[in-house]
DNA sequence: TCCTTTGATGGGACCGATATCATTTGTCAC
DNA sequence: GTGACAAATGATATCGGTCCCATCAAAGGA
């Protein structure tokens, strides 16, 4: 048995102020179901702590008013959003996603959510993201792709959550870091396609010029440039054309260029799969043998490459286990209330062999 | 010349309490600008309505505190939280994240915020998600995919906010709806090839069994089957096979799967571009030509399509328009306040005649 | 029996903003 | 000089939850 409610009740007939909504709330629920708020409050939390009784009492109520519980409202009072943010370049790329996902799978559990933002690439979007982000408190932030503005980095260290940048492993990490070296991976392409014999070797990126840039695919053509130079190759075949983000198009275009300006080219990186797939299709339609004649790489191992004809060679990264792994990392932070030392964690690269390389 | 500040100071050595972060609050913005928390509340949200002098001295505030306001403590006291929620069947799709994209612009002046969930084609998860959404009090609700869940209708109806289905139209809409007929996208496919000529039409599309439906695919496929069906054609090359969300390889071993059945196939209609592109592919690995062989259409205009040999013939759905117009509906009505008569509008289809399918 | 402990619940303060209305100051016309 | 009005700013209540502690009943131990 319950005792009757000791709390004060409104007036029958309470002034209108500022309340518009006609939604329910907590007290509502508490007065249907002859409780406190706080029972209400607890029975939607922790239902342990309360006696079935009560329980079914207060769970009817909710569920004849159709309450939902206004988390903003819990948000403040509990000083915890339940936002994990997460900012990415954009959405339009099955590897960004594939993070976006990862994440959200580990965080469901928890109960969190994931607020996304994205900057189209675009270096002063960044800036104006993340203060979106930072307003809604997140009680974390994942970052993809090197933050570069002084003031992001300032708002970042002050924000007070921990910060974990993924897909990429920056060299001064603002606290933790999941992801794989880019630059790395320009130099195991430049390696893998050396030890395979290849002399004229060149590469396909967009322009690092101007606000819209690829960061991150900056720093793979950096790995590969230097891995050519210390073989005393020249980079003279490492096409910039276009601009960031780059597309199968992109590919077509500018492998076409590459190949007119370079006949004897004998095998080229290029930045993404998908410009890699581009410039496949591109090499049919020119007549061009893939792998005799020109042999080709990629990043990225996008599903399309996998079917394209030859398959394309590539080098895989997990980023959904990329995701995943961020996200479960962080629910054992937050959960545990500690936060500890930076962590910088390398997943690593794997060439993935396929027909798209001459084998010699 | 400003007058001293008359509201109350706190204690100097305030008790504990709750005060855990140590993030600056508008309150230290205020006491430091020698001002009320309304101006400084002013002077971020309206600084026409402060004088210069005034206003400078709060941004100085502002800026050597690095104080972020609190859009929480914000939503919850203007009941506006500025997020626009969006459910989508999944992020790893390209048309999907073109719609966010699309949203994401059109909200971007107005200052809101997307706040994205998606279901992974999962009917059980979409009622779940669809809570975790309306507790965060959204503006509008923007949702991709007919809801069937009786209770999912119900909350909606009930959440007293804008809600927009978009990428169909459904028979009956909940209240608004951009989009077009999937239904129709599949009954103009048949039509397409009935016109030219073909007589042995075949589908790929995935199966509609299990938790895990595609159901807007499923409407294309209904579409296609009636439009055969009133020509007086079988349906029997409709093959359904795997599960969705469809893939390339989805399409390259349906593709096989059915030409093995059905060896005199003419042309094939993939219930998306993502399975007829994996269909090409195959088609190349089997010897078979495309268009000579067999024709091949799909749906929704990604770019590969438009890079493959031959490029594929598809029906194209700007789905990025589609985001920004329902983006910009929502930004006038929320910005009108008034909640207008529900609208349904088709934004219409259009085939791109590529050459994969054969002129005969 | 009385005291202590535990479990269930309630009361009230509080989270950090903004809505609303009040107050103060300045301007202008008469 | 004075009153009316507008502009600038402040004081306070409030949004809808949860934290913290108080209260009360029941159970158990001495």
């Amino acid at each position: 048995m319950s005792r009757p409610p000791r709390e004060t009740t409104a007036p029958a007939d309470p002034k209108p102020g500022r309340r518009a909504s006609q939604r329910p709330t907590i007290r509502d629920v508490s007065r249907l179901a002859g409780v406190s708020r706080m029972t209400v409050s607890r029975v939607l939390s922790d239902p342990e702590l309360v006696l079935p009784t009560t329980r079914d009492k207060v769970l009817k109520a909710v569920a004849d008013l159709g309450y939902v519980p206004d988390k903003t409202a819990g948000s403040l009072s509990s000083r915890r959003t339940g936002f994990i943010a997460l900012m990415l370049p954009t959405l339009t790329n099955a590897n960004f996603a594939a993070v976006a996902h990862g994440l959200t799978e580990a965080l469901r559990e928890a109960n969190y959510h994931l607020l996304i933002a994205y900057t189209d690439y675009d270096m002063a979007e960044e800036e104006r993201q993340l203060l979106n982000l930072l307003a809604r408190r997140p009680e974390a932030i994942v970052l993809t792709g090197a933050m570069h503005r002084r003031n992001a980095s300032r708002m970042l260290m002050a924000a007070d959550v921990p910060v974990v940048e993924i897909a990429d492993l920056p060299s001064q990490p603002i606290e933790h870091a999941i992801g794989f070296s880019n630059y790395q991976v320009g130099r195991t392409a430049a390696r893998y396609l050396l030890d395979r014999g290849f002399t004229r070797i060149g590469a396909l990126a967009a322009s690092p010029d101007g606000e819209v840039t690829d960061h991150r695919g900056e720093e793979r053509m950096r790995g590969f440039e230097d891995e050519l130079r210390f073989a005393r190759l020249p980079t003279d075949a490492v096409l910039r054309h276009g601009s960031a983000p780059v597309s199968f198009h992109h590919g077509a275009t500018a492998f076409r260029t590459l190949v007119e300006a370079q006949p004897d080219i004998e095998a080229i990186f290029a930045v993404s799969d998908l410009s890699a797939v581009g410039a496949v299709m591109e090499a049919q339609r020119m007549n061009i043998r893939i792998p005799d004649d020109i042999s080709i790489m990629g990043f990225g191992d996008f599903e399309i490459g996998r079917e394209i004809n030859p398959a394309l060679t590539t080098i895989h990264v997990d980023f959904r286990a990329l995701g995943l792994r961020t996200g479960k990392m962080l629910v054992d932070m937050l959960a545990s209330d500690a936060n500890p030392a930076p962590s910088i964690v390398d997943v690593g690269l794997r060439i993935v062999e396929r027909a798209s390389i001459k084998d010699r």
